[in-house]
DNA sequence: AGGTGATTATATCGGCGCGATACATCGTGT
DNA sequence: ACACGATGTATCGCGCCGATATAATCACCT
């Protein structure tokens, strides 16, 4: 997932870890800690891996005085991954954290794609309401108050990420017959 | 949080892997995982650390035929430990697992002890709230609009958790001036 | 009697992501 | 002159997960 998230922050500019991280942050911190402590090991394993390769040192003469950094910029094999990764979208797609990077990155993402990475993430979310709505109803040995209350807030919650997922899909077809 | 919670389970009565897994997944399933591959690494620490026993086998002989199981029960170091985990909660008791969780632990947990969690939680909640506001209200780079919509669905669900909270929170205080 | 699959039950392995921590440099304010 | 916060790279330990292995038991069908 930070592989992903890393892919697809540099089709839009080489840049260096720091910077990776703060764009990240800013994006999605909310949904997501992206802590150093991943991503420089994950930069490494991207660069091994022969996805991203340190920038040639023509830019750091340019701006000299400044610190150390290490730029990294997608190779082809790294756009390929990227694409891959977009066009296998499985169900580890549609767990929480994994759909909102996913979500960050929907422009660069193919419409049919889109599609079924919302549908699947509907799919999931349904489930857990689900499941959620059956260990409320169910008869006998009655629930713990508190945790009542936290169940009955999850099926209250998944039921407006669904009605939310509905609009966000119909959105998508009305575009599509455009 | 894995420890807190097999802890707070085995307050009820002694039991085996399998099942403190299956009461953890009903209990707390649509929130955290709680897989087996974390289960019984986190036993066997409990246990190295004098937290829990293993059962004596005179239980086993009532129930031969039965597969083998390792049935724990709680030491009284392992209960000091619940308290101790209650007592000390601190920040990172405030986040969205572990705060599940503890809820899940309420009826067990002294009346102060909730009243520190759901303020905590309040306070982390109301800060992502803030996050999310700046970021959506922020002008110049406008956001993209798939990021716009997933922040815009991230905010209203923290204001209604917010809300939630401070339902929860008033109905403690109304229930401590009886 | 025999086969088949679901459930019960324990356990390990590799890997990801996090928080804490350690360094160094730079800009800014006091 | 000094402190502080931002910039910048990096490592360490650990918690937790998913995948996988193994095996006995049970319910059901034939």
């Amino acid at each position: 997932m930070f592989e992903f998230a890393l892919l697809g922050l540099l089709h839009e500019a080489p840049m260096h870890g720091y910077e990776l991280r703060k764009r990240l942050h800013d994006l999605l911190g909310a949904f997501r800690a992206f802590s150093y402590g991943s991503l420089y090991p994950t930069l490494r394993r991207l660069q091994r891996a022969g996805l991203i390769v340190e920038e040639g040192p023509e830019e750091s003469a340019l701006s000299w005085g400044r610190r150390a950094r290490k730029v990294y910029e997608l190779t082809p094999e790294g756009k390929e991954r990227f694409a891959d990764l977009l066009a296998n979208a499985g169900p580890q797609t549609w767990d929480d954290d994994s759909f909102g990077v996913h979500l960050a990155f929907f422009s660069r993402t193919p419409a049919d794609v889109r599609m079924r990475i919302l549908e699947g993430r509907r799919r999931c979310v349904e489930e857990r309401r689900e499941g959620l709505r059956e260990r409320l109803t169910r008869t006998g040995e009655q629930i713990d108050r508190y945790t009542r209350e936290l169940h009955s807030q999850g099926l209250e919650s998944t039921e407006r990420e669904v009605r939310w997922l509905n609009e966000l899909i119909a959105h998508e077809k009305s575009e599509q017959d455009e």
